[in-house]
Order: C-alpha cells, then sequence, then structure tokens
DNA sequence: TCTGGGGTCCTAGGACCC
DNA sequence: TCTGGGGTCCTAGGACCC
C-alpha cells in the first residue's frame, strides 16, 4: 500500500510562506533566465495560465491581473524540501524521495492499525505544522494508482486533499472520469495514440487487453496498465540508485557569440558538474560538450552540436574535466552564430576503489589531486558557492542567466533572515 | 527581444564476433 | 550464380517524469 504525498504548487507556495502578504494573490514562478512559467498559485492557475509556457507570452496578462512573479529560488526551495521530507521520515515507516516536491510513503503496516484516510490527514496537518506548506495525499496498493489518487485529491476540494482509492468500486469509478492522459507514465505522444484507438478514459486503458498494449506500445506502458488494474509493478525505492550521467547546462541571459565567453561558461559548468561527481563519490570515463542556438529563432540558421571524448583513466579532478570539455568545445565551435544555451554532461561512472590504470597510459593520475579536490569544495560549501574557482571560468560572467524577480533566500543565509518588525 | 534544467528507461539498428 | 544463425555490445533517439 502506497500514500503519495506531494506539495500543492510547491515553488509558488514556498514564496508565498515568506510573504504572507500575498496569500489570496495569483502568484507565479518562472524558470531560470525568466524564461518559462514553472509553477502557479492556485488563483494564477485560475487564469488559464499553462505552465511551462513561455513567460513573453503572458506578460500582458499578468500585468492585468497583477500576476505577482518570482525568478527560481532553488535554494530555498530545496531547504524547504528538506523539511518537508524530514517531516514525513519521522512519520511512516519507509520513504521514497520521488523529487522535490513529492514522495511515496509505505503504508503496509499502517494498514493493520490505521483508518488510512485518517492517517493521511494526520500527515496533511503534521506538513502544515513544521512548514505552512500544504499537501495532498493519494493512497492506493500501485504507485500509479496512489499518483491517480493523488490527483483526485487535488482537483476536488471536497476531498480535502486527501482519497483512499484502495477500494475497487472506487477505482473504478474514478478512471472512468478521468482522460487517459492524466495516468502517470503517458504523456502526449502516448495519449494521442491511444486516443486514436478509442481508448480515452483511465478506465478505457485499464481494461485493455495486455497483448494489445504489447503489440502497439512497449513494456512501461504494459507496467502501467498492470498497475491500474491493482497489480504492483514498481517498487519503493527508499534508496536513491548511483547515478548514471550528471549533466550541467544553462541558457545564457544574453546569446553568446564570442568564444572567449564560451570557454568561460563551459569552464565554469565543468567545474560544477566535477563538484557534483565529487559529491556522488564518483570517478567519470566520459566527458562531452554541447552548444546550440535558439531552435525557435525563425530568422536565422540553427545550429546544435555535442561530441565527447573518452578517458584512459577515470578521474573527479576539475581539471582533468574542465581540461576534456573545452578540448570537445573546439571541437563544435563555429563563429558567427547567436549561441543560446551550452552544457557538459558526464558519465561512464566507476566507482572510487576500482578506478583501473590503463597498463600503457602514460598520464599517470596527478598525486594529491583528491587532497587538493576535496579543499576546493570544503571552502565553496562554506558559504555557498564560488569562494574558489578556475580562472578559466572568468570574472565578469556576461553569460550569467537573468533572474530579476530573485526572492531573498530566507533559510539559507543569515544575510536574507526574515525580519519580523 | 523574450521559450528551463536534470534525469531515467527502452528500443532499434549497426558493428562485430564465431 | 549462390552468402547463416546466433549472440553481444554500443549508440542514438524517442518517450516519459518533475
Amino acid at each position: 500500500m502506497f500514500a503519495l504525498v506531494d506539495v500543492n504548487s510547491f515553488y509558488a507556495s514556498c514564496e508565498i510562506v515568506f510573504r504572507p502578504d500575498l496569500q489570496g494573490r495569483p502568484v507565479a514562478v518562472l524558470s531560470n533566465n525568466d524564461g518559462c512559467v514553472i509553477a502557479c498559485s492556485a488563483e494564477t492557475k485560475k487564469l488559464g495560465i499553462r505552465t511551462g509556457a513561455p513567460y513573453f507570452k503572458y506578460r500582458d496578462l499578468f500585468l492585468r491581473h497583477n500576476v505577482v512573479c518570482f525568478s527560481s529560488n532553488y535554494e530555498l526551495y530545496a531547504d524547504m524540501s528538506d523539511r518537508v521530507m524530514t517531516t514525513l521520515e519521522e512519520m511512516v515507516p519507509r520513504l521514497e524521495i520521488y523529487s522535490i516536491d513529492e514522495a511515496f510513503c509505505d503504508l503496509t503496516g499502517i494498514r493493520n492499525c490505521r483508518v488510512l484516510e485518517d492517517f493521511g490527514r494526520e500527515i496533511k496537518e503534521a506538513v502544515y505544522r513544521n512548514t505552512h506548506l500544504r499537501v495532498g495525499v493519494g493512497i492506493a496498493q500501485t504507485k500509479t494508482l496512489a499518483k491517480l489518487a493523488n490527483h483526485a485529491a487535488k482537483k476536488w476540494t471536497k476531498t480535502g486533499g486527501v482519497v483512499d482509492l484502495s477500494n475497487i468500486e472506487r477505482q473504478r469509478k474514478l478512471m472512468s472520469l478521468f482522460p487517459v492522459d492524466e495516468v502517470w507514465g503517458v504523456g502526449r505522444r502516448i495519449s494521442k495514440k491511444l486516443d486514436a484507438m478509442g481508448i480515452k478514459t483511465v478506465l478505457d486503458l485499464a481494461d485493455t487487453h495486455i497483448s494489445v498494449i504489447r503489440k502497439h506500445f512497449n513494456v512501461v506502458l504494459e507496467r502501467t496498465v498492470r498497475e491500474l488494474r491493482g497489480e504492483p509493478c514498481l517498487e519503493l525505492e527508499e534508496f536513491a540508485p548511483v547515478k548514471q550521467e550528471i549533466v550541467c547546462s544553462r541558457s545564457f541571459g544574453e546569446r553568446i557569440t564570442e568564444y572567449e565567453q564560451m570557454r568561460q561558461a563551459i569552464c565554469a559548468y565543468a567545474a560544477r558538474g566535477a563538484e557534483k561527481l565529487r559529491g556522488e563519490h564518483q570517478y567519470c570515463r566520459f566527458i562531452s560538450t554541447f552548444v546550440k542556438t535558439s531552435p525557435f529563432a525563425l530568422n536565422e540558421p540553427y545550429y546544435g552540436n555535442s561530441v565527447g571524448v573518452r578517458l584512459l583513466t577515470p578521474t573527479q579532478d576539475s581539471r582533468d574535466i574542465i581540461n576534456a570539455a573545452i578540448r570537445c568545445l573546439d571541437v563544435i565551435w563555429r563563429d558567427g552564430h547567436r549561441y543560446q544555451k551550452a552544457g557538459i554532461m558526464l558519465g561512464d561512472f566507476f566507482s572510487q576503489g576500482i578506478a583501473q590504470l590503463n597498463l600503457f597510459d602514460d598520464n599517470a593520475p596527478r598525486a594529491g589531486c583528491e587532497k587538493l579536490m576535496e579543499v576546493l569544495d570544503r571552502l565553496n560549501a562554506k558559504d555557498g558557492r564560488g569562494t574558489l574557482y578556475f580562472a578559466g571560468q572568468g570574472i565578469q560572467q556576461q553569460w550569467q542567466m537573468k533572474r530579476e524577480m530573485l526572492s531573498p533566500r530566507y533559510t539559507t543565509r543569515y544575510s536574507d533572515l526574515l525580519v519580523v518588525r
């Protein structure tokens, strides 16, 4: 038995917690670079805003309705997320943190001694007490059904934000009310194809023969269908599996046209990627760089390219990773384009112990590099990032992303603490 | 003018082996 | 003229998630 707990309009709600004057008012949070609308308070949703749509298309509408906009403040959201997850961890035996604002809880044992819906309300109240954030709780036999139950809890306010869907009749009734694209794992492409096959509601999908699903789709959708029928195919993953790749990429605040600017950006992303890699206690052997112009610009030719290198020995040294990333950049860089975005990717990971030296490798790992990297990370962890950085990252960083409506980092910086007068 | 960032899994097809 | 069968590994691309 699973419960899916997720925070209502998470990013927007975090902003409102520290700005009580905004309660009941339309609030929106924008993606990096203030590019897209990625979260809306309930009042903003009522205006018919589609999350994921570009901000500039809504600018007039927002102005007319006095929508308060914020740039993404991930430092704040990550810290608020920790507080929510800690609360949940104290209440359930096993927890899977699925994303920054969602977690699956294992309710298997709890079912024996508690009415699940009551327990769901208790979770809600505890999270509100500790964080002033409101959550929805969906309960069912499988993760996919719990997701659906959570959907229902959000959609119908009379549920009080908690839906226990373990009853089969209730499941079927609810499934008949939802269109198929609301199912976890059914995106735009698949729902379109299903629609063409006459499979419109979630119940239609649940009642479709497995053989039909396998013929037209794949095992992923098969699992989804089985889960909708109450047959668990996905387990609770309490411990995050080891990462298989690390990506660091950003859109630029202003288009890049100069090689030197791009080199700085790639150097900065590579340094950040290396830091993440060490945070995972991994070594990587594959490093790649990509650059691209805007796919939306109609009056300039699109250029996007990527190239990667495989090192002889795995590394976690920022200097090796920066070096490799810049070498890749030099292969794909073309003058004359207005670059909109670039990034680096690390892959082919090895864990500390098993980094094999190549028999014919003549650049053996640098001595003492682990100590050096440790010092680097420790210094940078102390007060945010950027105490110590590589010269190649540049000092001016004209390419930095735009965040013109950033809120204070209320919970993670002394300088940004909320002042009550 | 202005369109995020970071992941996972699966599949098909090519290269290569005996 | 005629060109097998079975397997592995890797990669690129598609689809999805938040």
